[in-house]
DNA sequence: TCTGGGGTCCTAGGACCC
DNA sequence: TCTGGGGTCCTAGGACCC
């Protein structure tokens, strides 16, 4: 018996959900854009054959999507989150082992002597990913993360499901991906490795350790040693609490007043409180920053940052706003024109754990506790926002572009699929 | 006019301790 | 020529991932 491991990864996973509510466009180019309508971050097959590239800005491909009529929709990540989980819950029932890698992508442990039997049963799997949920899924397996990636790539290309043993097939095997392609090999490596003369992925598999360590780092190392088959990246199977949480986005248009920043800001530190409480935690530093635009040929960039240390930790979003409005009026300047708002929480602890300080209202602590847990529990069931801060604005005019939105047709009872026979 | 967001891990270097 | 030595913890910044 020996293990292996197996990468479900969803194809052009956004693109297929948008495809599973709207067969029209099951065999036509689409592309689905990032926050505010930003740039291209999926596309279909057919957006890919017609060259349009992935990060693309969405205004610099606005001619060639009309002319090759592609469909294109704004990020709905509530809907993508959803059919997500349907996807895992399916991966789940199949397997014990499971690292729920990223929203498209899980690794599996297998435990399998004969590898066609495993093919029979991704094979099998896969279809019936498709058949329940509608996305189509590509399956590498291999002896380690890193070879299971590749894998990946190769069943993308034809079959679907691809196995690739650690015989003498997989030199061959390796000289085909380029360096670059290798998880875990970012541009600055792959930059170094070309100035090297190294290419392909048999080269870095067969590089001496030292000289590797003299390029990167430890990760460099394991990387080559799983390229060898030896797994060096253990399978994380229980999803750890994180230990930062970030809320950062730009606005839809720029923002000139402080009092339009203090409801944007408000409101990002609202989302970022409920992804602190959704995991049990709680904070004791909270970071605010503000940017001008990048892009701007007008203006330099801009960008300013501060933060500041709780006397005690706290998950409450009343008292991290009451902060966070502080930091903003301190580092707020006048006659510039902000095109995002970030914030951070670290300092991450349990609630549960949590140190009292001696001058904690310890009564008073209680009694927000209470008071988010039915913020929580409302917004829950009845949707983001039933119930919210009032500094968070109610005309929110800053608020991103999605102008291509389709129906949160999986979670909201007023979007539901409707069908005319 | 228009260019995403949210994470992790690793290392170097400073502060501080006995 | 000849600094004491050996640790831990924290943070900023780089690189990478989807």
């Amino acid at each position: 018996m020996s293990k292996y491991v197996g990468l479900i990864d969803c194809n052009n996973f956004y693109a297929s959900c948008e495809r599973v509510f709207d067969p029209s466009i099951q065999h036509k180019p689409v592309v689905v854009l990032s926050n505010n309508d930003g740039c291209v971050i999926a596309r279909s097959s057919e957006a890919k054959k017609i060259g349009i590239k992935m990060g693309e800005p969405f205004f610099k491909c606005k001619d060639i999507f009309i002319k090759q009529s592609v469909k294109v929709f704004s990020s709905n990540y509530t809907l993508y989150a959803d059919m997500s989980n349907r996807v895992m819950a399916i991966i789940k029932e199949h397997f014990e082992d499971v690292e729920v890698y990223s929203i498209d992508e899980a690794f599996v442990c297998v435990e399998d002597s004969s590898v066609e039997r495993l093919h029979k049963e991704f094979v099998h799997l896969r279809n019936k990913i498709l058949k329940w949920t509608g996305i189509p899924v590509s399956v590498g397996i291999s002896k380690t993360k890193t070879l299971a990636k590749l894998a990946g790539r190769v069943a993308k290309k034809n079959t679907g499901v691809y196995c690739l043993s650690t015989s003498e097939d997989l030199p061959k095997a390796l000289k085909d991906v380029p360096v670059g392609s290798v998880w875990g090999i970012g541009r600055r490596l792959e930059k170094k490795f070309h100035q090297k003369g190294i290419y392909n992925a048999y080269q870095l598999s067969v590089l001496d350790h030292k000289f590797a360590k003299s390029l990167g780092t430890v990760t460099l190392v394991r990387t080559i040693l799983e390229l060898k088959g030896v797994p060096c990246i253990n399978l994380d199977f229980l999803p750890s609490a994180k230990r930062q949480i970030t809320t950062s986005r730009a606005f839809g248009s720029s923002i000139h007043t402080l009092e339009s920043l203090r409801e944007a800001v408000s409101t990002y530190i609202s989302r970022a409180a409920e992804k602190l409480r959704s995991q049990g935690s709680s904070c004791s530093t909270i970071t605010v920053a503000l940017s001008t635009n990048r892009f701007s040929q007008k203006e330099s960039y801009k960008f300013f940052v501060k933060t500041q240390s709780l006397i005690s930790s706290t998950d409450s979003t009343s008292r991290l706003i009451s902060v966070g409005k502080s930091i903003l009026e301190s580092i707020f300047k006048k006659g510039l024109a902000y095109k995002k708002a970030h914030i951070f929480l670290s300092g991450l602890e349990s609630s549960a754990s949590k140190q009292y300080s001696l001058v904690d209202n310890v009564p008073s602590i209680v009694r927000e506790s209470s008071l988010m847990r039915v913020l929580d529990k409302l917004n829950n069931s009845y949707g983001r926002d039933t119930l919210k801060y009032a500094v968070t604005g109610i005309s929110r005019d800053w608020i991103m572009k999605r102008e291509k939105k389709s129906q949160s047709y999986t979670t909201n009872w007023n979007e539901i699929l409707t069908i005319q026979l």
